[in-house]
DNA sequence: GTAATTGCAAAAGATTTGCCCCATT
DNA sequence: AATGGGGCAAATCTTTTGCAATTAC
């Protein structure tokens, strides 16, 4: 296989994932990564963040709610809840229970790599706010 | 509120994704209703798709390794699987207990609408074919 | 008759890719 | 020096939208 290199552009991007809980999508990242190499091309961030995903060091949610897709730098197992009002998706924990699941053998599944929970609704924030804000 | 009129288009679209466990994309959905309704285009398959989400008639799904958006019109509560060799999309039936799942009061949820279950792996089908085929 | 809906084509986004140059090893 | 990776811009793909014509009610 061929040999990959350290490059500042790909260590400035893993940085900002693991830096942070808020699931940036590829141009929040883009911006956060030109404040740190400002000639960066958005092209190299998507073509480094598929990297990362190939490598197991990022993975990607998709929203439920449509909008671009997000990363996600840190990977212990969580569930995401994705805010149907401010569009806030949030780690939170898996619920008790969660792991005893049973989960194989169900119908033709044969093996297992991941397993995604994504609950949508509304966040706290939200719903004290009353029924009027978006964000 | 507007009114809503009954089209054929509508209609067509809506048994489409009613009698497939396919789950299609819009550009699947689009080949199947030309069958149906030759010059019929491919933005009023959008613009269905969207309204009848709003509806609450059909519910899309956002394949978690890419690809564009494909569409569920089989309501009754299930899971997904997502094959990572042929790419297949099945309905799963929840496993054992997920009811019961202490899901409230998490974190800063304050609402929860939906939940969705998402297992990544591989189908008994791309297993059984050795290591080889991609479908 | 009226307004919701369609078809078409253009526009808008998001992501990928080709090409040539630069920098890591 | 060799070649993986970057920058830039064009290309691709998916989805949305404006508008005039059509059709359900």
């Amino acid at each position: 296989m061929k040999k990959t290199r350290n490059t500042r552009q790909r260590g400035v991007i893993l940085d900002i994932l693991q830096e942070t809980r808020e699931h940036p999508t590829a141009e929040k990242i883009y911006q956060d990564a030109r404040r740190v190499i400002p000639n960066i091309s958005l092209g190299t961030v998507y073509r480094n963040l598929n990297f990362l995903q190939d490598q197991g060091l990022v993975r990607e949610i998709r929203p439920c709610d449509g909008g671009s897709t997000r990363f996600d730098g840190v990977l212990d197992s969580h569930a995401h809840f994705h805010c149907t009002r401010c569009g806030a998706l949030l780690d939170i924990s898996l619920p008790q229970g969660f792991e005893q699941l049973q989960l194989n053998k169900m119908d033709g599944i044969s093996m297992i790599s991941s397993i995604d929970l994504h609950i949508i609704g509304e966040c706290s924030n939200c719903s004290e706010e009353g029924s009027g804000s978006t964000h």
